[in-house]
DNA sequence: CATGAATGAGTTTTCATTCAT
DNA sequence: TATGAATGAAAACTCATTCAT
């Protein structure tokens, strides 16, 4: 019995990998140039291989396009959903998997930047794509924040979907200055962190 | 001597008023058709000029897109410091600032498309100009809340540089969310501040 | 009061003009060298113009390929037409008729090659704009030869849409076969009139 | 010794089989899609096999389509040839001739269509196979009118050359307006023949 | 100042053909 | 023989900008 490769194994295999090598130096290029700047033919050069091989892999820039960003996304969901599941504690779960998506595109500023572009060349074709896989990723944490509402963990005049917008805005806006402002995630972390947890109010204006 | 007229008094003025025209059906155009895909002439004909024309009161299509994005950030500016200087309060000064803030861009959603535009296509020749104007309001709101700071209000082991990162961050991601998924200012608007201010601990849970 | 020239007189004459010379030499060109193999920057080179000039002119290059053919059946139609009309006797009407038509692509062999370029080209679209201005002038040709055959000058047992279809395949054939082959319209018109009118057949075979 | 099949006994009639299956579907699909319109890619689909295999059989994709309308040019050939050897009276003879070749071509239209084609990409390197076929056949036709014109059945005053001429012009033109308008070849032919034998003019007109 | 006709650089996509397997 | 992945030349069309009037 022959052996086979674990990882270019046949024809589909190598045709995946190939697509994903594509859609790795796309991304880059996408987001260093921008959508409308970014030439087929560099990113095919970038790959070393002609422009119409491009084309037997996605069927137009705009597909392209559109793959990059879902690998992307589909990524941060990756890395985000793995780095809550390795703690037990909710608050912990949370706090990790904060620090993870913000750590995501510190070391991957490309999918930040792609999001950009979506938005500014396909907003009357489609919704961000980022958005999509927010709302998948939603109710898992809408039942961890219902446990937490549930044992008194939360103030209890709080509603569960009131918290998760707020800490996805707060992500969000943070990833994007993080980003403009080159500004580093591990610092973030924290203070949002605490800021989100206990507020800002000092206990004598809580009580007043 | 002649009398003039208050507002269109003069060449000068007359060219003023014509060239703020301009950029605000450009504005309202870039964002709906993205910048690649608006034409000059899609402008010149929204004003009832030539396309020529424009060229006497813009030096290029870049320079009007920016002269738009300026113009909303100004306007921003402006209508974020009058609310805050409505109020003597810190809290209230504040909240209320964030409020305007945010209804800024519910009323004029064009100008978050335009801030998606500037970054998608001049990411390499500029820094945002949101970052300009933000960078510029720092100092004013840095007092303020350094005086909540001083006098206790504020919990005494936050960092003024912190807590402005922090709304910051907060208030640009809600915006867009609001902006991207069509919610409403008005609503967030409390609950952000909530829990800005409170945080979303128990007190059963601050103590532990 | 100023003395306006008679073929330039404004704008919009002269961009008929223009227009009209366009079609002129792109005709000449897409004749030469087929649909597909002529460049729209040929087109405009000939003319002296822009690329993008002709698309002031003309949406497509189909456009304006259909404005030559066009065009030509318009000016072959024109030329039949005024050659019939010099003429009373319905004999020599039609016989002059199918004279200037052969005569017509003679001298507008450009104008055969369209024919055919345009089947080639645009068959799931549309019906050969030749038949289109063919069947317009049936109705003429069908009252002349109902003249004669109400007159006695034609066989009676003959239909007038069969001699009007028999001859339109006649010097449609002729007309093509001319061009392949480059023979003299004016040779063929006089053998073609005879066989027509009176036959192969000699008396002795008419009358066994 | 092994039995050999009689028609498929070795490769070389294979291969000539293959060939001519490719050259069947290709002439149906050149002539539904425009040589231009019409991809090797669909050739090789509809023939079951890879588009490599296509150039194995044909250099290029012109060589397929001249074989095409060679091939059909062959079969009309015959067909005509055929219906002609059936009958021994030579105006019968003429006749089925012609009756078969307009048949052929309402019962293989796309023949019609490669013959517009060809003349619309190729004219500029070769004359039409339409008339090289024409051509050859010329010889056989002229001895059989030779004989008609000797016998005193044709009018002496003909010259076997514009006879020829004229019947070739005739089914050329009625075989392209009964493809191009839908018309039946059985109906045309009898009218067709009526009026070349005897002409359209009634005694009294031939008289006067 | 205002016009709008003219310009021409620039890019995606297609598809005939090749060739390693 | 047969395959089909890879190639890369080629061309229509757009639109920001200019400038003669």
């Amino acid at each position: 019995m022959a052996h086979v490769a674990p990882n270019s194994s046949n024809a589909a295999d190598r045709r995946a990998e190939r697509r994903q090598a594509i859609i790795s130096t796309a991304a880059q290029l996408f987001a260093r140039d921008g959508y409308a700047n970014c030439e087929m033919e560099s990113v095919a050069i970038q790959n070393g291989v002609a422009k119409g091989t491009l084309y037997l892999y996605f069927k137009s820039k705009e597909e392209l396009f559109c793959a990059c960003v879902d690998s992307g996304m589909k990524q941060l969901q990756t890395t985000v959903q793995a780095a809550g599941r390795r703690h037990d504690d909710p608050f912990v779960k949370i706090s990790e998997a904060i620090r993870a998506y913000l750590m995501f595109f510190e070391q991957h500023p490309e999918q930040a930047e792609l999001l950009i572009q979506e938005r500014a060349f396909f907003h009357n074709r489609q919704q961000p794509t980022y958005f999509t896989y927010r709302d998948e990723s939603r109710e898992h944490w809408r039942s961890v924040w219902s446990g937490l509402l549930e044992d008194g963990s939360i103030r209890p005049e709080l509603k569960v979907d009131q918290i998760l917008d707020f800490v996805g805005n707060l992500v969000y806006g943070t990833m994007f200055t993080n980003h403009f402002l080159g500004r580093s995630a591990e610092e973030q972390h924290a203070v949002i962190m605490d800021i989100f947890y206990r507020g800002i109010w000092s206990d004598s204006q809580r009580t007043s």
